[in-house]
This record gives C-alpha cells, structure tokens and sequence, in this order.
DNA sequence: TAAAATCTGTACTGTACGGTACAGTTCATA
DNA sequence: TATGAACTGTACCGTACAGTACAGATTTTA
C-alpha cells in the first residue's frame, strides 16, 4: 500500500523533470527568459540539455510549463476571506498584509518582471499568469465585499472595482520600485503602514457612517 | 541674428544624433533592450555602427541617451494641478483623466516595460525613471492636496499617501494588462470609468462631510 | 541478469550580435 | 575648391546560445 495515493511516489523521470524545472524557475526568474540559457539551467539540474530537449521540446516549452506549476501558488497565501466572520476591518487588514507580503516576496516579484517583459511575445503565457495571480486575488477579495454589502456592514456601488482600488492602494509605488529592483526587503514596516492607510481610506469611504469618520 | 537663440539650428552632426536616438528608442522601446540590435538601429537611422560608437560608446550608452531625453516629458501633459481653482472634484477628474491617458499611452508603457526588465541590471537607469515619472506625478498631486487641506476643502491625514492611493486606484488593473499585452488601445471607455470611480472614492472618504455621502 | 528505456556529457552546427577596422564617400568650412 | 572632419558600408572577430547528434552510462523492467 502506497504511503499516499495522491502523491504518487517519484519514479527517476518525475525526479529529472522536477530537477529541470526547478533549475529553470530559478534561472528564468534570475536573469529573465531572454538571458537565461538552456546550458545554465542544465548545469544547475544536473541534467543533460537532450532530456529538457526530450522533456520540453523547446525552451518556450520550458517556460510555459514553469508558468503552469507555479502560477497557482501565488494566491495561495490568501485563503478565502469570504468566510471570514471577524469585523470589516480586521478582515481587510488581513487580507492586506497576506497580499502584501506575498505580492513582494521574492517569487512573485521575479514573476512580474517576466511576464512584462515578456508577455507582448506570449500573449498565453501572460493571459495565464493574469487570470491565475492578480485576477484571482481580486474575485477572493471581491466576493468577501459582496458578503459584507449585503449584510449592509459596506456600503459600496461596486465591489469588484472597490476590490481593485483597494489592492492598487496597497500596491502603492512599493511593488513597482521593487519591480524595478530600486528597492530591497525587508518591507515589513512598509506593508504595516500601507496596510492601516488603505484600509482606513476604504472604511472612510465605504465603512458605516459612524466609523467612517474614524478621524 | 538666428532666428531663435534657445535652440540652435541643426547641424549634421545633431542631426545624426538625432536620428540615431530616434531609431534607437523606437527599436529598444519595441523589441526590448537585449532583443534591440545595433545593426537595428543603424538601419533604421540610415546611419553606421561605427557613428553609434563614435557618440555613445557602447550599447548600454545609447540607452542611458535615451532615458535621458525622454524622462522628463513623460510627466510633462500634467499641467501643476497645485494652481487650478476649480472645485476639487473637478480638479482630481481632469488631472486623473490626464494621468491614465498619458500612462495608457504606447510610450509609457513601453518604458515602464523597460524599466521593469531591466531596472535590476540598471540601477541608475531605473532610479532617473521614477524620478523623474512616478514620483513627479505623485508630487504634483501632494502640492495640491496639500493646498486644499490648508483650505479646509479636504480633510486626510497624509495628503503624499492620499495622492498615491488616488493615482494606483486609476491605473487599476489596466495599467498591469496593458504592460503584459494583454489588453490595446483604445482605453477611453475605461479611462472614463476608472476615473469617475476613484474620485468617488477619493471624496467620500477625504471630501467636505455632505459631498462625502454622494450615494 | 539481460533487454529496453532513459539519461549524461560532449562535441558540433548555424546563427545572431556586440564591438572593431578600414576604405571610400559626403559634408562643413574657409 | 581644397582640406579636414564626420559619416557610411562592409567585412570581420569573438562569443554566446538554441538546438542536434551520438556514444556510453545508468536505471528500470521483465
């Protein structure tokens, strides 16, 4: 009897092509897709060219198959706040500091930058990074607003471009200098501080009279 | 007596230089940096590889040309908002209007797509372009938050993070799906929309009490 | 343990590009 | 119109890289 069924256990191929995988994640998101070679990623899985070759068929292939096994991780962090019972607030900063940590940790970061830079050339690639990551993130978010609107805890004409805004907010010039590689971690005083600002403008704005006017 | 004594007129070599920066943005702005060739460039400049060397030393030097040139009238469409004397909701549409219709446009986001893939090999490239884009548009806008907070006509806590909030509630998600290819021009519909939204949002929670609750 | 499948290492091809060299041409200037 | 400076076109060097070929090693499987 195996250990666990839903994991099956790892035979030498599913081994090689982790190995290939892993190397590649790392190599792409360090210097990019256009910059990272086939021999670096090779070298770094201990593997042969021909076997990515075999595995892959190209190095677009590589590319898109990194882009499958990691785009859902990314919106992992944030577990649905649509359940969420505590307080409007408490639950927006929440959900804030998860996405703020996640959005600039290392991953996603590299992420961005690649799929920037490289989405004009594969136009799938970054339609499946957008729907899997940011987009995701705005329907969890969104989906909780629509909870809270109708038990009147918000008030909000639209809760998906509230939901928008308020991640923009967050964002901040933050993610972008850190895309830019003009800033560096630890941004743990940066997030706190953008945290309690935008939740404190979307409570102003969309909070109950009486809260809303928190100053 | 020349007809205009602030600029010169064009002699061959300017001209050259000219040429040679046009081609170059046009073909690093297009196909990217490590994609851009030199042969590229010169080609499209009619001019010779040799010329490039003879003025900007090598390919990262012509690059550095172009940054330069141009950092400064990315901001230039929005006018200093700090002096306009219309009602503050009026002032917010028009420059936000101004902002997402500068950003959205081909330039921008071909430099902002630049930025973001090359700023980590190019540190004092990224750093004179947010300063001199990002950062200068958010100036603009804390000067006159600033002013009329002084006025009683908005009341914020921090009229920088205001300003920021405002500015990254415009650009949405549009701005991200614009840099990845994902959506094209046009962007008028959603410019409008985007706009309207967020200086809802920004009066109802920072505006005078009684247009606050517009809704 | 023998056959089959898979993987490695290395060497190779073709191509693209940054950068250089240089001979011949065009332009500015006096 | 003569002279020097600047520019062009082409050819070239060295290097890096995607992709291929293949012989020998390793692993799986029966």
């Amino acid at each position: 009897m195996p250990s666990s069924a839903a994991r099956p256990i790892p035979n030498r191929q599913s081994q090689r092509l982790a190995a290939i995988l892993g190397a590649a994640e790392q190599v792409f998101l360090e210097k990019g897709y256009e910059r990272g070679s086939l021999d670096d990623v090779a070298r770094q899985a201990n593997a042969s060219k021909a076997t990515i070759y075999a595995h892959f068929g190209n190095k677009l292939g590589l590319l898109r198959a990194i882009l499958q096994s990691r785009v859902s991780q990314i919106t992992e962090p944030l577990k649905a706040a649509e359940t969420a019972h505590a307080p409007v607030r408490d639950v927006l900063e929440e959900f804030g500091r998860n996405f703020l940590r996640t959005l600039l940790s290392p991953g996603p970061i590299k992420f961005y930058r690649l799929m920037v830079a490289e989405g004009v050339n594969f136009p799938d690639l970054a339609r499946a990074w957008f729907d899997g990551g940011p987009s995701t993130n705005i329907a969890k978010l969104t989906a909780f607003l629509k909870h809270r609107i109708a038990l009147g805890e918000l008030h909000a004409p639209d809760p998906q471009t509230i939901a928008e805004f308020f991640l923009m907010a967050l964002r901040g010039t933050l993610h972008m200098q850190a895309a830019a590689g003009l800033i560096h971690p630890p941004f743990d005083a940066a997030i706190n501080a953008k945290v309690e600002a935008a939740v404190d403008m979307i409570m102003r704005a969309y909070g109950p009279k009486i809260e809303g006017a928190k100053r």
